[in-house]
RNA sequence: GCCCCCAUCGUCUAGUGGCCUAGGACACCACCCUUUCAAGGUGGCGACGCGGAUUCGAACUCCGCUGGGGGCACCA
């Protein structure tokens, strides 16, 4: 690209470029834009859910398109990472990264001759105009400005720059950066589908960078060329990038595209503390609920509750359901605190909805981690049932039926020290016995077998059972007794009733 | 400092002038069920930030205040 000289010959107004003009078509656009940057966060990750949602609902199209413009933040990987991402939460788009598409390329740096091409037909149509100021002085005069009580927004100094003055920059080896021409005077509406109609005071408003001196653009210039490029209709983002909407909005119309699209600027999410989310302060990667053992059904549900409602009583909601009844109208316009109980509530929820083979294929990987490689899931899905409602985390699963995997259980010792008292282990000693010849070795016969035993002693069934629950699974909090016992089979039941029986009080 | 947004139980929210002695969910507490832990059931605690104005009547409208949040980069 040229920069300098150039700029200042073109005086004469350019025609309006035919591309950048884009009828709204009807069919609704939105896209999600990230920042490979890091991880997907899952505030991110609930815009690119309503912007999802929205298209579906709407029966449009859902684009995804990488933002990397800011080369020294990119991370390696981090866009696979956000794929990955909004892969497992199953939002699915139509177009864009990985997937191409009729507007390809769907990765900004990819796209730097077109930002070149119609940063200059700006600079020669007057909208936009080279600026030499360096950091130091740009620094020295916001300082100076704010001193006076001044905003510290770009003073135009560079507005009307003559040749000579070009020149000498140029000379100097300075390299320019393209800023954008605001009106000083006026105000700028912006149209918002949840904030509704705001007028920002264009003095208030001050001249930007859209190409930097690296000839990269900034977000402000890429993101709306984009936009119109890839004729989006509906701009659904974070209200971080509210202030900065009365800006695009004149890159809009000085793209050839005088109507925007519909902006809908969603609330942010907060901390628990009401503060910002932070990547110090809160788990914030949706990568990081997943190997938490949230289930993607609920993080799904939770981040549509967080910020939008369908009614006063409707909680739980599929992803099918959302594409079927999201509404921009009824997302909220307070910022709203990301509770983990909440989440953990939901996530209880569809982990007790989930067929046995479901839940054991889901959980495996969790308890293959926890040091049980040689789990299958036919076991897990037999124990299932019992483990499901018990559970709010699919992390929490080993630590459950850890018991059935392991050869030997360890007993808790204090667990040991309260229930094995003479009494108890008398009680085992006998039902060992029993245990025997109860057949066939399910649940409702061994249960009628050691009831039997413990009303024919006169034992309370908690002063009977404990001691039997210690020695079957170890601790005195397991999943259901008898269908444990069942499950574990009657040679390790025995084993396990006989040793702790022989144990010392 | 300047600009913008927001304001109902601890949290997410319903509520768009009378249906509200403000509804639901999560959390919390109690009870029931029960061999443990859960799950489930029943009940309870708990909010319209403050001050004006409009109105026969304000959670809902308007103004001010206070409080919270966001933004003012060659980050997005």
């Amino acid at each position: 690209m040229e920069l300098g000289g150039s700029y200042l010959t073109a005086k004469h107004r350019l025609q309006t470029n035919s591309r950048s003009i884009r009828r709204m078509s009807e069919t609704v656009r939105t896209r999600f834009a990230p920042s490979p940057t890091g991880f997907l966060h899952v505030g991110t990750a609930r815009t690119a859910l309503y912007s999802y949602l929205f298209a579906r609902r709407h029966g449009g199209q859902f684009v995804l398109r990488m933002e990397d413009t800011d080369t020294e933040r990119n991370v390696a990987d981090s866009a696979q990472a956000i794929v990955d991402g909004l892969r497992w939460l199953g939002l699915d788009w139509d177009e864009g990264y990985l997937k191409g598409g009729p507007h390809e390329p769907y990765v900004q740096t990819q796209r730097l001759d077109r930002y070149h091409a119609a940063t200059n037909a700006l600079v020669a149509h007057g909208d936009a105009y080279p600026c030499y100021c360096t950091q130091a002085e740009l620094e020295q005069r916001r300082k100076a400005a704010e001193a006076c009580g001044l905003p510290p927004g770009y003073d135009g100094h560079c507005r009307a720059l003559t040749v000579e003055q070009v020149r000498a920059y140029e000379a100097e080896g300075r390299k320019p950066v393209v800023r954008f021409r605001l009106p000083d005077e006026g105000e700028t509406v912006v149209e918002d589908l949840i904030r509704g109609t705001v007028r920002f005071d264009n003095a208030t408003l001050t001249d930007f960078v859209i190409l930097r001196a690296n000839g990269i653009p900034t977000y402000h210039f890429s993101a709306v060329f984009d936009d119109v490029d890839m004729a989006i209709t509906h701009v659904v983002r974070g209200e971080d990038l509210f202030p900065s909407t009365p800006r695009h909005v004149h890159v809009f119309r000085a793209l050839g595209r005088p109507t925007p699209p519909a902006f809908a600027h969603l609330p942010l999410i907060v901390g628990a503390d009401r503060r910002k989310l932070s990547k110090r302060r809160d788990r914030l990667s949706v990568q990081q609920f997943q190997t938490d053992g949230y289930l993607p059904e609920a993080m799904v549900n939770y981040l549509a509750l967080l910020g939008w409602s369908l009614d006063d009583h409707t909680e739980l909601f599929t992803l099918t359901d959302l594409e079927r009844l999201f509404s921009l109208e009824r997302v909220s316009r307070n910022p709203a605190a990301f509770d983990t109980k909440k989440l953990d509530a939901l996530n209880g929820h569809y982990l007790r909805q989930l067929q046995p083979a479901d839940f054991a294929a889901r959980a495996l990987p969790f308890v293959h981690a926890a040091g049980f490689p040689g789990a299958e899931p036919g076991l897990l899905a037999e124990a299932a049932p019992l483990v499901q409602e018990r559970v709010t985390r699919l992390v929490e699963v080993p630590g459950m039926v850890g018991f059935l995997l392991d050869d030997e259980v360890e007993l808790d010792q204090a667990a040991a020290a309260k229930v094995l008292t003479d009494e108890g282990r008398a009680f085992l000693a006998e039902a060992a016995k029993r245990l025997e010849e109860v057949e066939p070795w399910t649940a409702a016969a061994i249960e009628a077998t050691l009831r039997g035993l413990q009303e024919e002693r006169g034992l309370k069934p908690k002063t009977a059972f404990q001691p039997v629950r210690l020695a079957v699974t170890g601790r005195l909090v397991s999943p259901p007794l008898f269908e444990s016992m069942e499950l574990l089979g009657r040679a390790r039941s025995l084993a396990r009733v006989e040793r702790a029986a022989g144990l010392p009080g």
